[in-house]
RNA sequence: GCGGGUGUGGCGAAAUUGGUAGACGUAUCAGACUUAGGAUCUGACGCCGCGAGGCAUGGGGGUUCGAGUCCCUCCACCCGCACCA
């Protein structure tokens, strides 16, 4: 009987579906585990090989963990709600209700076709409204809440608003400086002031405070895309989708206070199993630093304080200029007579450069306003300058510049021929600034002859006591903007009135999505809903949410996805916790992941779940990269030339699809029927002969070969459904994992699949041969129960490190030592595919029914290991090195101290390390190798 | 520039706390069975050498009886951040 995985698959998925046994209960008496995968965005373009590897590894995961007796929960959904669909849709006309659910449709008969155990019956997706529904419900949480910095916790704005009442807002200043209220410019009020204010006023303070709050801010605008877009979504000044222009804007906006979490967001990361890379990522874009913020006067400008933030409070006397982003609102009035024109010009010089040409060449560039501030120590009288080198946006958009310390600002006091104060004595050499903080100060007044690390503290006292300046932490991370001009996105729950946000009672959601026919954006910056008459006649809010709402808490949702009461059931989230293993991509490092990590902890806040990180250990599957094919086309005719020769001609590089290569070689007859035009194409084969169409090809023609990002345009895409026809899941499956770790970027090599399909094939003749089945039902002998448990051990410890590629080979090595010593027995073969299930679930199945058993592998226990059959007697091997003749004793695993004492002095150990170390030492390192000199 | 990671045969890779480097798989070569094979099986396969043997884990140095693994240093590649005060 032939291994026929067509007919084995299609059984197994059916059966499965049919018999629900990937249903998981909310209540267990076994012990929970929770793995997830992150969920994806249904792209038009369905699956290639790439995407399933990390759903491979957490399915396999998942697997194994229930055959230990767990209850796992593995869920799967939609990230439904986004730009492309939108986008797609006002290219095709196609409403993006429509083409989401199309995709999804692609999505699930793709997944389907793999075997994985998902619990389909707890499938979400975001652009449902029974699921957002709660994803606004959750909003208005975080609308209705405040961040009591006193209690760092998020609570309800009720506790605020008694504070306000009886204390006024003096223990509690408004979190950020974007006040609003040109009428109330004062941002400290006492209770008194509090309660007199009108309620709209207290409306517009509130929303000061609030988790979730309106107000206009500096966005990143794309005006391709028609819409703002979060910070982590702009790289390298263009949006991260479409690579279109993204330019700052003024625009009213949605926030959330995020900024509020950051210290928690940082700390958090020391309690959760991330890698360092991804904690390293998160913790750059939080980017705390601490440090000073110091108040400068300004030479004739009684009135004018220029502040600047420093993390280097010690140099202080060595600041010998200053200099302020040529936007810093002062610049307009401290510049004097003499240097306005000079000023103007290089602000309009400034404005006429854009992000991206700023980056890309840094120039020296400045000039000196005329003006001078004062040394808070010294007295010295200090110039400003202005230069684009320091940023409007980061800190207070003013630096004091230190040359000796900063190699910035010492490029730019040379540049300009600004003298140098050498406040570090020797250390500085006077070409290079050198940044330590461990050397000693000089030329520093009372800071003298202490070591720069220690007068940082001693200057941020003396500031304070003297009132010229503050201890400051200071953050990169911006409060994320969550609005988007956009249709196809989760409206927003609430309601405009007199410039006062009313939010929807919990009673009116959801707020359905209504259906438009256009999606051109609103006037003036808004959405596409503010065209919509009955949208605005309610005076609701005409922006959508962006595609990070819903995913920042799903992984809540699948724990109790059809409660139509509640977000999810407290008892349920009780039950599951933490995600322990989630598994995706590194792209979501600072977008996805931060978010949900900040809701969740403003959840836990709140008291709504039992727990403030969402995932316990995060594991990064790398990229699986296309091998992308070239055919070289002789420049100015039809003719192709192959790869080895094709430097004797002027050609150019094209693509090829690279289903019709084989390893290198080109299908050429695949290759004419491809495209119209390559119907009639001439090769010229790598032996230089000709291939004329219509004739036999005389030799080969070679492809070069590059790795490249798998994509369509690329053609370098292969589609796991073909692998899957020709192959099998199973060996798919088996490939992906044993490509190499997981964790790691590599190219996809259809031809290793080979490798793992033969072993599959040799299991399968393990059970049976041309007679039939063959299974023996005598008791195993010892080397056969050698090879199990050798193997069952490996397995043990390797999916527990996550290293399913030296899962593979175990198998296969198990199989080939199986094989060669013939053996057919049941009492090895059973539990080998138990082991086996998490990897190759189908044919597991098939050959545990074949063999004669009830009830899928899936309801049996994984095998434990078992020490006694592994135990080596013990071996001698002569080696010589050095010159030396040593003997290297395997000591049997289980052998005592006394043992190895005695096995110790049967040789005349010479050699000294001996007697440096210890006995116990060599009773630690039992079943290794010890080296004794004879 | 800063931070993180990686470097082992033709290729993908293994080697868990330092202990027989290259398991397993591909590719290649040779052979067997075959009308044939793109089925199956066997053997060879890091480099030098006829051989015994020697040399090999990016380069150099160190610790150790013993280093792919630990330490120092240099180099290359990948990822992230990037005028962050």
């Amino acid at each position: 009987m032939e291994y026929n995985f067509r007919d084995i698959e299609k059984k197994w998925q059916q059966r499965w579906q049919e018999s629900g046994v990937y249903r998981v209960p909310n209540d267990s008496p076994r012990r929970k585990f929770y793995v997830l995968d992150m969920f994806p965005y249904p792209s038009g373009a369905g699956l290639h090989v790439g995407h399933p590897l990390g759903y491979i590894a957490s399915d396999i995961f998942a697997r194994y963990k229930r055959l230990k007796g767990f209850n796992v929960l593995h869920p799967m959904g939609y990230d439904a709600f986004g730009l492309p669909a939108e986008q797609y849709a006002i290219e095709h006309g196609v409403h993006p209700a429509e083409s989401t659910a199309r995709n999804i449709a692609t999505f699930r008969s793709q997944l389907d076709k793999i075997g994985f155990s998902f619990d389909w019956d707890r499938e979400v997706r975001t652009s449902d409204p029974k699921y957002y529904k709660w994803t606004q419900w959750l909003f208005l949480q975080l609308f209705n809440s405040w961040y009591n910095r006193k209690t760092n916790r998020t609570e309800p704005l009720d506790t605020l608003i008694r504070i306000l009442e009886s204390d006024g807002n003096k223990d509690h200043p408004i979190p950020d400086t974007q006040f609003q209220i040109p009428e109330y410019p004062q941002v400290t009020f006492t209770a008194e002031a509090w309660n007199s204010f009108p309620e709209t006023t207290k409306q517009v303070i509130l929303m000061e405070y609030r988790v979730a709050y309106c107000g206009f801010g500096e966005v990143n605008w794309c005006e391709a895309l028609g819409t703002v877009l979060a910070n982590d979504e702009v790289i390298n000044g263009v949006s991260e989708r479409g690579g279109y222009p993204v330019e700052k804007k003024r625009l009213r906006q949605w926030y959330l206070r995020i900024t509020e979490y950051a210290d928690r967001l940082l700390q958090g990361l020391e309690t959760v199993d991330f890698s360092e890379a991804m904690k390293e990522m998160q913790s750059n874009w939080i980017g705390k630093s601490s440090g000073a913020e110091i108040d400068f006067r300004i030479a004739g400008h009684e009135d004018d304080m220029l502040k600047v933030y420093t993390t280097r409070p010690d140099t202080i006397f060595g600041v010998d200029f200053m200099v302020l982003a040529p936007e810093h609102e002062l610049v307009q009035r401290i510049t004097t007579a003499g240097q306005e024109k000079e000023v103007d010009k290089y602000v309009s010089y400034v404005k006429s450069r854009s992000e991206r040409e700023r980056m890309a060449e840094k120039r020296i560039t400045g000039v000196f306003t005329g003006a001078y501030a004062i040394n808070p120590f010294s007295e010295r009288k200090i110039p400003v300058w202005i230069s684009e080198y320091v940023l409007a946006g980061y800190g207070t958009g003013a630096i004091m510049a230190v040359p000796s310390g900063d190699e910035r600002d010492h490029k730019f006091a040379r540049h300009f021929s600004i003298p140098v104060t050498n406040i570090i004595g020797d250390a500085y050499n006077g070409t290079e600034a050198n940044p330590t903080k461990d050397t000693i100060l000089s030329n520093s007044g009372f800071l003298d002859g202490m070591v720069m690390r220690d007068a940082i503290d001693v200057v941020i006292s003396r500031l304070e006591e003297t009132g010229a300046g503050v201890r400051k932490v200071h953050y990169k991370i911006r409060d994320a903007a969550f609005s988007r001009q956009r249709y196809w996105g989760e409206p927003f729950p609430i309601r405009w009135e007199d410039g006062i946000a009313i939010p929807l009672d919990p009673s009116e959601l959801p707020l359905e999505l209504p259906f438009v026919e256009s999606y051109r954006p609103g006037p003036e910056g808004e959405g596409p809903l503010a065209n919509i008459p009955e949208w605005t006649a309610r005076r609701l809010e005409t922006n959508t949410m962006p595609g990070y709402a819903g995913s920042s808490w799903y992984f809540l949702r699948y724990m109790d996805p059809h409660n139509d009461a509640a977000f999810c059931d407290r008892k349920a989230s009780d039950y599951w916790q933490q995600v322990d293993l989630y598994v995706g991509g590194t792209e979501h490092a600072v977008g996805h992941l931060l978010y949900s990590r900040m809701w969740t902890k403003a959840m836990y806040d709140l008291g709504l779940i039992s727990f403030d990180e969402p995932y316990k250990k995060l594991l990064n599957q790398g990229m699986i990269q296309g091998s992308s094919r070239f055919v070289y086309r002789v420049r100015g005719s039809g003719e192709f030339v192959s790869a080895g020769i094709r430097d004797q001609y002027e050609t150019d590089q094209l693509h090829v699809d690279v289903n019709i290569v084989d390893g290198v070689e080109l299908d050429i007859d695949a290759f004419r029927k491809w495209k119209p035009e390559y119907e009639n194409a001439v090769f010229i084969l790598e032996d230089g002969t000709r291939a004329l169409p219509g004739q036999p090809a005389p030799g080969k023609y070679i492809c070069g070969a590059e790795v490249e990002k798998m994509s369509k345009s690329k053609v370098n895409t292969v589609n796991p459904d073909h692998i899957v026809e020709k192959y099998g899941a199973d060996t798919f499956r088996m490939y992906e994992m044993f490509l190499g770790p997981v964790e790691m970027s590599k190219p996809w090599d259809t031809k290793g699949i080979e490798g793992v399909h033969r072993f599959l094939k040799k299991l399968w003749r393990l059970f049976f041969d041309d007679s039939g089945l063959i299974i023996k039902e005598e008791a195993a002998t010892d080397g056969e129960l050698k090879i199990l448990h050798r193997t069952i051990k490996k397995l043990e410890e390797d999916i527990n490190r996550f290293s399913f590629n030296t899962c593979v080979s175990a198998f296969m090595v198990c199989v080939n030592e199986l094989t060669e010593v013939k053996c057919h027995k049941r009492a090895i073969l059973e539990p080998l595919l138990i082991c086996l299930s998490p990897f190759a679930p189908h044919v597991a199945e098939e050959l545990w029914e074949q063999a004669g058993r009830t009830g899928t592998v899936i309801s049996q226990q994984f095998p434990e290991f078992d020490a006694s059959y592994l135990t080596e007697t013990s071996k001698e091997y002569p080696v010589s090195v050095n010159g030396k003749l040593r003997t290297q004793i395997r000591i049997s695993l289980d052998a005592t101290q006394d043992q190895v004492q005695d096995l110790v002095l049967q040789h005349p150990v010479v050699v000294r390390w001996m007697e440096d170390k210890p006995l116990k030492k060599l009773v630690f390192v039992k079943g290794k190798m010890i080296n004794v000199v004879v």
